[in-house]
RNA sequence: GGAGAGAUGUCAGAGCGGUUUAAUGAGGCGGUCUUGAAAACCGUUGAGGGUAACACCUCCGGGGGUUCGAAUCCCUCUCUCUCCGCCA
């Protein structure tokens, strides 16, 4: 959520970056800036109002001390017809502050500068590539045929017990899905995040706090009895641990890792690129989440991108990091780097990791601040994944295959207990 | 699932219709003293709105009500704790 007095400060500026994310509703700026006009203006009559009835409330309570009932009576009577004036001015108030804030919910995050100016993912602009593409022989298989090869995964008893999009990993297959987690965890706290595991379903507040409500609900499974949302991501536990709360400044930057199941209903996203492991509903992943003083949240950005990229680096994957266009970014984003590995069988980048900085989109709708020189300020989020399991497995399923089995990079062998799938 | 108790500032904890602008303690910060530290003493220390700055207004789990006046009384919701039951 942006900050009344921002968009006030800087309407052209608001605009001209909506206009860059192709947001349409371009009047609700001008009808919130009037909106907060009239708020101030009516809460100034209403504290007013309310100021003479404090008074004379405590004036009737001395009255009556001092045993002057007749004179407390009167006093009484004419508060009581202040308090008539008060009613109709507080329900307007009510009203102007709902607008206001529904109106500001449905304003997205304003694009850094640094962000492309697009619509669809083909004008996302490169930032770098690495890593090699394998050559593999033409009679390549695709990783759900090396999956039931090798007796990996099962997708049609996922079918049975649960749904399209809920597949069993089995034998080797799980162990390395156990063995990509450890690893990427390790990574990560080695690097100096600490560890959580946080609950997989949360209230509404925190599906609220991150962005996840009121919009996007039919993206998440819900728990109707108990009203609990299965996360989408663990994003949302993580980052809500500090919803509401003031830090020192001196405890930032908190940097958090967490491996978390992430249940996506997906609806909408039928037919193609749903194959295999491309998009599944339930799949495995690792986040990372920092908190950041405001001044450094870009600086910040950069070191997370370069600890992506070294993980994707160690495991021997070809990559390509992108730099998403106004157009193709997520509401409460502004910049985000995406990376995406190589299927070499399929022949397709796949999505793997996304790394943005929301600045203080986030931290303004949990209020997550910290108080430096006596000030209360906002501070910055950003968040990104390191890694997401299923496409990074297809991807080391497709480019390792070889007559010999598929062929594991050698950082995962000892946390696999061997160095290839036969 | 049943019964009971409770939710107050960073924490502990009083207040249960009108000098509460929320007592008191602890912690934090600043100071006096000291070579330095501890102790002691003095001062200071919540959030939001509003203002050029004051003033002023709101907030004692959330929402609603009674009253001239509510942390305090009533209703309701949520959550926490204790005991019993069930249970990995």
């Amino acid at each position: 959520m942006l900050q009344v007095n921002f968009i006030k400060a800087n309407r052209e500026e608001v605009l001209e970056g909506l206009k860059k994310k192709h947001f349409s509703e371009i009047s609700l700026v001008d009808n919130i800036i009037s909106l907060d006009d009239e708020r101030k203006k009516l809460q100034f009559e209403l504290d007013e109002r309310q100021s003479k009835i404090n008074t004379f409330s405590k004036e009737i309570g001395q009255l009556m001390a001092k045993g002057e009932n007749r004179l407390a009576e009167e006093k009484k009577l004419e508060v009581a017809s202040l308090k008539g004036l008060l009613q109709p001015v507080s329900e307007q108030l009510n009203i102007v502050e709902k607008s206001l804030q529904d109106d500001l919910i449905k304003l997205p995050n304003l694009p850094h500068a640094s962000v492309p100016v697009g619509k669809t993912p083909e004008e996302n602009e490169l930032v770098r590539e690495g890593g090699q593409k394998p050559v593999l022989p033409k009679d390549a298989l695709a990783h759900w045929d090396l999956a039931k090869k090798y007796d990996l995964i099962n997708f049609e008893l996922g079918n049975k017990v649960t749904g399209a999009g809920f597949p069993f990993y089995k034998g080797k297959g799980a162990k390395l899905q156990r063995a990509l987690i450890q690893y990427f965890l390790d990574f990560n706290t080695e690097a100096g995040y600490t560890e959580y595991e946080p609950p997989f379903m949360v209230n509404e507040a925190s599906a609220y706090g991150t962005g996840q409500l009121p919009d996007k609900e039919g993206q998440m499974y819900h728990a109707s009895a108990d009203n609990f949302f299965l996360i989408p991501t663990a994003e949302v536990p993580l980052t809500n641990i500090y919803r509401d709360e003031i830090l020192k400044e001196e405890e930032l930057p908190v940097k958090m890792t967490a491996y978390t199941p992430c249940f996506r209903r997906e609806a909408g996203s039928y037919g193609k690129d749903v194959r295999g492991l491309n998009r599944v509903h339930q799949f495995d992943k690792v986040e990372l989440v920092q908190l950041v003083h405001p001044g450094k949240s870009y600086e910040v950005l950069e070191e997370m991108l370069l600890h992506v990229e070294k993980l994707l680096q160690s495991l021997n994957l070809p990559y390509r990091i992108l730099r998403l266009c106004g157009g193709d970014m997520s509401f409460t984003s502004a910049l985000t780097y995406d990376f995406e590995v190589y299927s070499a069988a399929q022949q397709k980048w796949l999505e793997v990791s996304s790394v943005s900085n929301f600045e203080s989109f986030q931290t303004n709708r949990m209020k997550i601040r910290f108080k430096a020189d006596g000030k209360t300020q906002l501070v910055h989020s950003l968040n990104g994944s390191s890694l997401a399991l299923p496409r990074i497995v297809a991807a080391l399923l497709e480019n390792n295959q070889s007559e010999h089995g598929i062929l594991l990079p050698q950082i995962l062998h000892s946390y696999f207990g061997g160095d290839k799938i036969q």
